[in-house]
DNA sequence: CAGAATCCCCCCGGATACTG
DNA sequence: CAGTATCCGGGGGGATTCTG
């Protein structure tokens, strides 16, 4: 974060409101995204979502819906029953910040061909001979 | 990443889309974003933007610039002036990436007191006895 | 079933110094 | 000015094991 600890915004410059900064940070762990979406459409529990978001680990998926509903994003709902379950469903906060989310993913999703050939053509680009400056080898 | 290499992309579901994934998680990186929107008013220096996101290294700056040039979302154009200079820009395909980035940096920040009260509000529910599941324990 | 706790590796990213 | 190269510490996150 960033010299302020309480989370003050006095400007519209994001780099100065540290909750903007850590709440667009956070979509960056990468599963926060697929989890959010995957609550769009409705209630799941935590072994449905372990299943369907394909490649998290059941402690990512716990700390990413711990932070979630630190952030009045997502509800938990505990039913005591033999064996236990547990429901997860975004609130009406969560609902709206899906919004956001869906166009974002439905963006890269629709353009990742484009994105894709532009990659090939940069790596050819630089590659062979012509001012070939590698900073770290990408992907 | 996913199983798979390639950026195949055929159901629509992110979780086995390793482009999605990995162009969300880009914005995690925590300086894209910033990034972009302050490239949204036009062509910008290194040494501006450098100046204008506060708190990014130089390192940082690069590599993000790199990354997002590799995507096709930045131009760079060099100037043999003396001293030499560089101008980044967004592509047609960057300002159209720009678009659910601003609503995203948008809701985020005209939510961000509701966020902070949520924030709050959790962890005063949990540190103190009510079914304190406390997720690291130190000491 | 839904986690909590522990171990441990990797890489992100900051600081610093050097170039064309 | 606009990078590049190198060192290095902290933490993100996977794999595994244990519990109510």
């Amino acid at each position: 974060m960033s010299q302020n600890d309480n989370g003050a915004c006095n400007s519209y410059d994001p780099s100065k409101c540290p909750t903007v900064s850590e709440m667009l940070s956070r979509l960056g762990d990468k599963w926060t995204v697929l989890v959010i979406m995957m609550l769009r459409d409705g209630p799941k529990r935590f072994s449905e979502l372990k299943r369907d978001v394909v490649g998290i680990s059941q402690r990512m998926l716990t700390l990413t819906l711990r932070a979630l509903e630190r952030d009045g994003v997502v509800r938990r709902t505990v039913f005591t029953t033999v064996p236990p379950s547990v429901e997860y469903e975004l609130t009406d906060l969560g609902q709206s910040f899906a919004e956001p989310i869906v166009s974002l993913g439905s963006w890269v999703f629709s353009n990742h061909m484009t994105i894709q050939k532009a990659r090939r053509e940069f790596d050819a680009r630089h590659q062979d001979g012509r001012a070939g400056q590698k900073l770290v080898r990408i992907g």
